[in-house]
DNA sequence: TTCGATGCAAATAGTTTGCATTCTA
DNA sequence: TAGAATGCAAACTATTTGCATCGAA
C-alpha cells in the first residue's frame, strides 16, 4: 500500500471511530509509516519532533494506544527495554537476537504446528505476537560457542 | 533436598567464592527456599521484612544478583510486571496463562524438538528460558472463547 | 582491620495520569 | 461550542546506583 494511502485508510478508520485528526497525530501516524523496522514510542516522538518540536512524548504514547484500541496497530516486547510498534495487518511472530539486536519476522503460520502440539501436550494456547521469542541468530550463536571454547565469558 | 541442606549447601558457595554470609542474606536465601511457586523480588523483601524489618529491598536486589552470578538462581520474566526468581538447577521453561495468572513449568526436552525446527528453518537458536511463553490455559481459553461468542471483549 | 555487605536516598527507564488549555468537528 | 486531544508536570513500577557506615572473616 502506498504510504499516502496507508495515511487515509487510517485517517478514516480514526473518524469514523469519532476519533479527530490533529496536526499531531498525522505526524506520528507518518513517522509510524515512514518508519522502517520497529519503532519505539521515543523514535517515533524524535521523528515527530524534528517536525514539530512541541509534541509531547505522552501524546504519542496516547495516539498509540487509541490505535491499538482501533486493531490499527500493534505493540510488541522485544525483550528487556522499550517496546516497539507496528500496523496490525499482516500478523508476524518476532525472533530477536540477543547478541546483535536483529530481528526476524516469522509468518504466523511457520509457529502453527508448535502451537499445536503445545496445545494438544500441555492444553495451553500460546500467544506469541505480544512478546518475541528471544534467542541467537546464525553468527552470534557461532560466536558465542566460539568465545566459550576459549574459557571466555558468553 | 532438605530446606536446611539446600541453604547450607547455597552458604558453602558462596563462602567459597569469597562472599560473606550475614543475617540478611540468610532470611533472604530461607525466603526463597521456603516460598512456593515463582516470587517477585517485593515478594521475598515483604517475608524478609516479616522478622528482619530493616532489610532493604536493594539488598534484596543486590543478593539475588549475587546468587545468579554463582548460578545458584535464575530469574525469569513472566510477562508484563517484575520479575521472578528461582533455583537454577531442574531448568525449565513457564508457560504463564495470561488470563489467570496460571504458571506452569515444562522440562526443557518438552520443546527440544520445536527448537530443532527452527534451528534448521530459520537459522536460529531460540532461547526461551529468561522470558515465558505466553498464552491462556485451557479454562481461560474456553471462557475467552465464549465472551467472544456473545460479543464481548475478551 | 580490611573489604565486602548494608541501609538509605536518589537516580533510572519506560510508561501512565491528572489537569488546565486548546482546537477539531 | 461540546467534548476530544494536547502539553506539561508529576506519578508510577521495577530496578539500579552512590555513598557513608557497619560487620564478617
Amino acid at each position: 500500500m502506498a504510504p499516502v494511502d496507508r495515511l487515509e485508510q487510517v485517517l478514516a478508520v480514526l473518524r469514523a471511530s469519532g476519533g479527530r485528526v490533529t496536526s499531531p497525530r498525522r505526524a506520528i501516524l507518518w513517522a509510524l509509516i515512514e518508519h522502517q523496522g520497529h519503532p519505539t514510542a521515543e523514535q517515533l516522538t524524535a521523528d515527530v519532533q524534528a517536525r514539530q518540536p512541541d509534541v509531547h512524548e505522552s501524546t504519542v504514547y496516547r495516539f498509540l494506544d487509541e490505535l491499538e484500541r482501533l486493531g490499527v496497530v500493534d505493540h510488541v516486547h522485544l525483550g528487556h527495554g522499550p517496546a516497539v510498534y507496528h500496523f496490525a495487518d499482516d500478523p508476524h511472530h518476532h525472533l530477536v537476537c540477543e547478541g546483535c539486536g536483529l530481528v526476524v519476522e516469522v509468518p504466523v503460520r511457520t509457529l502453527e504446528e508448535f502451537r499445536g502440539l503445545v496445545r494438544r501436550d500441555l492444553q495451553f494456547e500460546m500467544e506469541l505476537r505480544h512478546f518475541a521469542l528471544p534467542g541467537r541468530c546464525k553468527a552470534c550463536a557461532a560466536s558465542r560457542r566460539a568465545a566459550n571454547a576459549g574459557g571466555l565469558r558468553p
